[in-house]
DNA sequence: GTGAAAGCGCTAACAG
DNA sequence: CTGTTAGCGCTTTCAC
């Protein structure tokens, strides 16, 4: 490995005057050494230890952002925006991808702790990391969060989101399609009417149909994990046990929605004839589609824009009071919730 | 910042006592201190700083893979496979995402050769970052590639990928379906019959024509940018001048697949019955399409788990010559490519 | 079993 | 303009 050091001794300076010139520090250092430092550097092949100067300057430039997986195409959406805005900004942007696994959150926040990157955005989070969120704040690092709804705690930055406006907005217009029987197919259980549940899908879901004057259906709720596959599995053995549950579906996310599709075509459901289907983000997928997709449009670029504003303020005042900022979605209408369209 | 001079200070002794305790170092350590130094470290709420460590045992327990973007679900299958290897492994996987820009993979092979990762797994590489790669060769750094065919260059370690044998075996097998006019939609112009052009998807596509003794359609490439909506807008725009211009498309990936598929729907071409369609790489997607895609599955398991290998193996023995792995893709047929199904 | 000391490669005052 | 100096926080011999 070259060193500051071997390039100082074959040009014969001292290496603080080599730092100078490669880092082009405001001091000036004289055109002859200028030029055969920088020769030196070239031929001997050196390349800066980044380790290094990060251990003194006590910061990496590099910016961590966690997410739960990249399967759900508006992960891949926030990273590239991200990127862009923190490449401008002069940051490197580090992806942790936690493959929805609790162990690798906790190392991304770990990683935030051990001075690995100077900030970290997170896109969601868990309560049972509370301890590392406490140390974090303890250390005063900083955190900003992307939360749905009434999440924040207002311990930190955050970005705000309506996702839960979502499912209102989502089962409404159902309702005015037409759809009298509407399931929901996630990671959520059926739960007893009356069991305290607050701000949740399953509780604005129920509050909407109650408010409709709609009974809510025995079970609303298909559970399934976070794959196309397994909704479409869970789906589907619904679907054997009772063929019309539905005449309305409100999936999680993009990455159950396609295979929710495939379970209802299995079952010789027509979309939106039968059935109709909406989710939540709007991705290129969702209007390529067989029936282009109904969704509740998050405004990435928007989102995008404030966290990393968030960030950098944080990182030049790091004592300033944590500020919250939210953002509104919007329904976009397509034809997989279409009511015109007859049976097929 | 509490450092381990902190904790030496609060229980009385010395910072290297300290760091033998909190690494587990085989030197015994008496049990009263052992566990005063635990217990200070806890309330004090110690995090080793990462980079102070990386940088006096030169090597950061982190592996970088460098994708094109992720998008392409395939390369988020890769990352998660390749993330569960190399943590087996007691490594920490780095994502460079180079969203199919040229800077950002110089970034990510610059963050190589600033130690920000003790090697470097690249998932696809331009001709024209060759000052940089001979930069690595000249540092001896551990650099990985999964490369296509034949163009790993021997300087390096590398798994090779028989896509190009894909582009034969789709092509013969649309010509079995019964297809006779045959086309690319992907990243490549249409090139002059005559043209110098080996190993190249547009050669290997002309060569199994022309061994099955059909003409080579007049232009068979269309091209399209790495996107659902270009390669939508630009199958839709070749068949608005000639609207049965193919009845059999290879598409270039994943990402661009479903882009196809929608302009056909728009143009009112049924797959398969009008047109057959098959791709690189085997996802959920493809299978929960509204017509299962034929495709060319690349066996990402295996290859994740050669990759690390090698990566390990040049990690324990920097001087070794550098090895090559070769792997074999299956075609995969399904309802978008089938002949038994009559036009809809 | 534990402390003293050297040093990883680099930056950033401070003199001169 | 340039050299000297003092670390950044940690690991790792080497004595005691």
């Amino acid at each position: 490995m070259i060193t500051l050091r071997d390039i100082a001794q074959s040009v014969g300076c001292d290496l603080s005057t080599v730092s100078r010139v490669l880092n082009g520090r405001p001091n000036r250092v004289s055109e002859a050494n200028r030029t055969r430092i920088r020769e030196a550097a070239d031929q001997l092949g050196y390349v800066a230890n980044r380790t290094a100067s990060s251990l003194v300057t006590g910061a990496t430039r590099t910016v961590g952002v966690l997410i739960p997986n990249v399967f759900d195409g508006v992960y891949a959406e926030y990273l590239e925006t991200l990127d862009l805005e923190l490449s401008a900004a002069g940051y490197t942007l580090r992806p942790f991808i936690c493959h929805n696994r609790p162990d690798k959150e906790e190392a991304a926040l770990r990683a935030l702790l051990q001075h690995e990157v100077d900030a970290m955005i997170a896109m969601y989070h868990r309560a049972d990391s509370r301890p590392l969120y406490d140390l974090i704040a303890k250390n005063r690092l900083p955190l900003i969060f992307r939360c749905r709804d009434f999440d924040s705690t207002g311990e930190f930055d955050a970005v705000q989101l309506d996702i839960n406006e979502g499912y209102r907005a989502l089962c409404r217009h159902l309702i005015e399609q037409g759809c009298r029987k509407i399931g929901l197919l996630g990671p959520w259980r059926n739960v007893e009417e009356n069991q305290e549940f607050r701000n949740t899908p399953e509780s604005i879901f129920a509050e909407t149909l109650r408010a409709a004057g709609l009974p809510i259906p025995f079970r609303p709720s298909v559970f399934c994990e976070d794959s196309q596959e397994d909704a479409c599995r869970a789906l589907s053995a619904r679907l054997r046990e009772e063929p019309d549950a539905f005449d309305g579906i409100i999936v999680h996310n993009i990455n159950k929605v396609f295979g929710c599709c495939r379970a209802l075509r299995e079952a010789g459901l027509a979309i939106p004839g039968d059935v109709k289907v909406a989710t939540i983000s709007d991705l290129a997928l969702c209007r390529m589609a067989a029936e282009p997709l109904t969704v509740w449009a998050q405004p990435v670029p928007g989102i995008c824009r404030a966290l990393v504003e968030l960030t950098l303020a944080r990182l030049r005042t790091p004592e300033a009071p944590p500020q919250t900022v939210r953002f509104h979605s919007t329904l976009i209408a397509r034809e997989s919730t279409q009511k015109s369209l007859e049976r097929k």
